[in-house]
DNA sequence: AACTTGACATACCCTGCGTATGTGATGTAT
DNA sequence: ATACATCACATACGCAGGGTATGTCAAGTT
């Protein structure tokens, strides 16, 4: 019972969190209210601006949650397919997977870079950029991939595979077009081999 | 002078249009005060709900107007280099360059996309990605690139150009890191060609 | 010349963010 | 043990900003 104190800060400060989830991806961050997103938890804007200061600050912590679930379980699978040029692809193949989540489409991908500004200069520094770029290193380090800028190459995989992700969202048959943005993203990221050289 | 009242309406379409420009580059779309934003220009804001029905409207306005300005700047610059393989990437480089203009970001790549939606639904369809995908139509049928699938690609292609700008952007030193994007797009983008089928 | 239309102005309401201040419970010092 | 200090959160207020209902005056019509 002595630690009663931040127990109870800690518990809510993630409550705050996953209604804050709920509700930037279901109304996006403009049109989600802070007195109903805390109210659906039992709690006021005090409580809010205390933990987090503003509202950008709570879509922040959001956004750095969801980022590092993406980038711990990409890695997963792309460490599963293999520490290779296999690897790589199955990396970003589970990115254009997960980005079809309408909760991380919404909030990550729309909102976050509109209200936070560049991912690379966020706090988490997003981690599924980071765990790209590591990939692309190793692969360049082994003479998989042509000699490109790391940095560079995780950077345009996953605009594209974003972009890829955005497409099959909107489009009428995801199941459908999936395939095809599987295809070209494998196409494009071959140009990256070092096969021709 | 039978015609005054459409000449004038439009005239004064074309000034909302042109102040909403540099409020929304300036400010960005959320802080952008439709007051200030009107009154720039001699106007209040009935004028505005009453041509642009709402501030989506208007942002709707500006984001086809510098759309279409980008497809057809994109266009001429890729016709210029040629009609085949050279062409497309010039196309790409425009298409980073152009990027680089913070009111290209902040409007058309970061606030289009969150307040509109994704950018192939929007009214102007996106020129941008229509001019790429036809692009990629005409070297597919040529036999220059792979047989995918062309709106893949193109949204792909764009996806990697867009996040390249958007990383020149916020990088220390745009001019040192313009090249290594380029490369880069240069080398994903040659993962489309037909040599290695 | 009377009437209608329409482009825009004016005035109002309401939502929602941020902040200043209050308060009660928890931890600390004497 | 009691007085004090802290802190997490609630309450209350100000204010900006978007949308809408209504007014107005000039341009066009008959």
């Amino acid at each position: 019972m002595v630690k009663r104190r931040v127990e109870t800060m800690e518990e809510n400060r993630r409550r705050l969190i996953a209604a804050a989830r709920r509700a930037f991806a279901e109304k996006g961050y403009a049109a989600a209210s802070m007195d109903d997103l805390t109210a659906e938890v039992g709690l006021t804007r005090g409580a809010l601006y205390h933990n987090f200061g503003d509202k950008r600050g709570l879509l922040a912590a959001v956004v750095e949650q969801i980022d590092m679930e993406m980038a711990s379980r990409a890695q997963e699978i792309g460490a599963r397919a293999g520490d290779g040029w296999q690897g790589l692809l199955a990396e970003g193949a589970a990115y254009i997977e997960m980005a079809l989540d309408p909760e991380v489409q919404r909030i990550v991908l729309l909102d976050g870079p509109a209200v936070l500004g560049d991912p690379s200069q966020w706090p988490s520094q997003s981690g599924c950029l980071q765990a790209t770029r590591q990939t692309a290193e190793r692969l360049i380090a082994q003479g998989v991939l042509k000699p490109v800028d790391p940095e560079a190459a995780a950077r345009l995989l996953n605009g594209a595979a974003l972009n890829a992700a955005l497409w099959i969202a909107a489009s009428d048959e995801p199941q459908h077009v999936l395939p095809k943005a599987i295809e070209a993203f494998g196409a494009l990221a071959a140009g990256l081999l070092k096969t021709s050289a």
